[in-house]
DNA sequence: AAAAAAC
């Protein structure tokens, strides 16, 4: 295919913009080298698009979902920009910070530092990130030693403002990344806050997956003469993933996903697959359900530690997870690459987050599968979805899917569990030397019935990660414990399982 | 109806 079509299409500028080099930017040849070891050679079009606009100093209102490459989008020339600051010439460690970035939830905060700081590595610009969760000391080290580039979450960035260990009367660049997101977390205020220690002769860049009218009257308080970079249409989904939705009976939900994910395994697709669930208890408990089919699954929601959530998406990115069983903490924002499958095991209450769970896939023109089951009371979600990205969701039926004895076992949850104990205690006895906490190694256990070859691969936690997550009953106990808002059950509640609500 | 984020 040549880029010398007749028609000037959308597509075709894309194609155009795939076609020039990182080289034709005149990025310095430090940022050429990092980006040619990270094997990045052409950019995506959002960052032909933004890089130029950003160099030349403008104010920019980005539409970009996750996975546009949309964070070297304003990384890059950031760092361009800053380069006059590096070598030797670093500001002063009293009032260092020269771009900010601001992003809505610590995971993304955390990926968006990783790329910044891959991007400068060969530079002398330094760079940190700051989020809640974790212990403030070492990002107060970090923050008075000095940084030109910092990456944050809101209410953490505050509580630094306020013990005085980071100055932000020098930034002269502010992302504010994922704002719609920000703005639906209550944000709002904390970004005011942060924005007015700002100073007002700064470039300002703005992205967020919907120009809705809060997002407009941001802009307009906090952009001056902004440039509107679009790449995807907002609120339709993505041409590449193909998805399909599957009715199933009342309560056979569970045994459906296992079903899919076992079937994409028999057929040879890759394994690693996200399953999006709405509450943090259905996630924790999908996770444990999954684990006991055999499958490679872990939790990830708000209520477990931040430690937890780190080395569950390090355990999903260095493949020892296979399934990530996650709430909408990772509808948005993580930065986990070419996602094979997303799975809704609840339909999203608000079809926004449809769009956001299944843009989790089928990313740069790679293809993806996006498949649903839902119960017939949810419908209507259904109906809220389609009308939103104005498209039929094809409807298939389960092949060989025999529900009856997964549902059997279903209707009696307590003696299926303590049947998995059981099995649990057997196969930890057999392969590793007990302990007196009778968890063997201490590492999470992973049942893998020897009968089914599609799940035989070994399981090998690595070192620094996986190995160190808690036992089950520790993890049970942090999934629903932990947070501001989380009940207080008893522990013997915990361990037997929670019931379920109406 | 839920989740996320500062202590």
């Amino acid at each position: 295919m040549t880029t010398t079509s007749q028609a000037d299409t959308a597509a075709n500028a894309d194609q155009n913009a795939n076609a020039i080099t990182f080289d034709s930017f005149g990025l310095d040849a430090r940022i050429l080298r990092a980006l040619t070891e990270q094997g990045y050679t052409k950019p995506t079009p959002i960052q032909a698009q933004a890089i130029p606009v950003v160099l030349l100093g403008k104010d920019v209102m980005g539409a970009a979902q996750t996975g546009t490459g949309k964070t070297a989008g304003f990384a890059l020339p950031i760092i361009q920009r800053l380069l006059p600051l590096a070598n030797g010439s670093a500001s002063p460690a009293r009032h260092p910070v020269r771009a900010l970035m601001l992003t809505p939830t610590r995971e993304l905060a955390d990926q968006v530092y990783d790329n910044v700081a891959r991007y400068a590595k060969h530079t002398d610009l330094r760079s940190t990130v700051v989020f809640g969760g974790v212990d403030m000391n070492p990002q107060t080290d970090a923050l008075r030693r000095g940084v030109e580039i910092l990456v944050a979450t809101p209410g953490r960035l505050l509580d630094h403002v306020q013990q005085k260990s980071v100055n932000l009367s020098q930034v002269q660049m502010l992302v504010l990344d994922e704002a719609d997101r920000m703005l639906d977390m209550g944000f709002l205020p904390d970004l005011q806050r942060i924005i007015n220690l700002l100073p007002a002769q700064r470039q300002t860049l703005l992205f967020s997956a919907t120009f809705s009218p809060e997002i407009k009257r941001l802009a307009s308080s906090y952009l001056t003469q902004p440039v509107t970079i679009e790449v995807a249409r907002s609120n339709s989904a993505n041409e590449n993933v193909r998805q399909t939705v599957y009715q199933v009976e009342d309560g056979q939900k569970q045994a459906a996903v296992v079903h899919l994910l076992k079937q994409r395994a028999a057929q040879g697709l890759s394994r690693q697959c996200i399953v999006f669930v709405n509450s943090k208890i259905g996630c924790s408990r999908l996770a444990r359900h999954l684990e006991r089919e055999g499958i490679n699954a872990a939790a990830i929601h708000g209520d477990k530690t931040q430690t937890e959530r780190m080395q569950t998406l390090e355990g999903f990115k260095n493949g020892t997870i296979d399934a990530l069983v996650a709430t909408d903490v990772a509808a948005r924002g993580l930065d986990i690459p070419d996602m094979p499958c997303v799975i809704n095991f609840d339909l999203p209450f608000s079809a926004e987050d449809y769009v956001h769970r299944i843009g989790r896939t089928g990313r740069a023109g790679a293809s993806g599968d996006a498949l649903s089951v839902f119960q017939p009371g949810d419908e209507r979600l259904l109906v809220d979805i389609e009308k939103l990205i104005k498209r039929s969701i094809p409807r298939a039926t389960l092949d060989g899917f025999d529900p009856t004895g997964e549902r059997a076992r279903g209707e009696d949850a307590e003696r299926r569990r303590a049947r998995s104990e059981v099995r649990r205690a057997r196969g930890e006895s057999e392969e590793r030397p007990r302990r007196k906490d009778g968890n063997g190694s201490g590492q999470r256990p992973v049942f893998r019935p020897s009968d089914d070859p599609f799940f035989s691969r070994p399981y090998e936690p690595s070192a620094g990660s996986a190995a160190a997550t808690p036992k089950p009953e520790e993890a049970a106990i942090a999934a629903l414990g932990r947070g501001r808002t989380a009940p207080k059950r008893p522990l013997a509640a915990l361990l037997g399982g929670v019931p379920r609500k109406s």
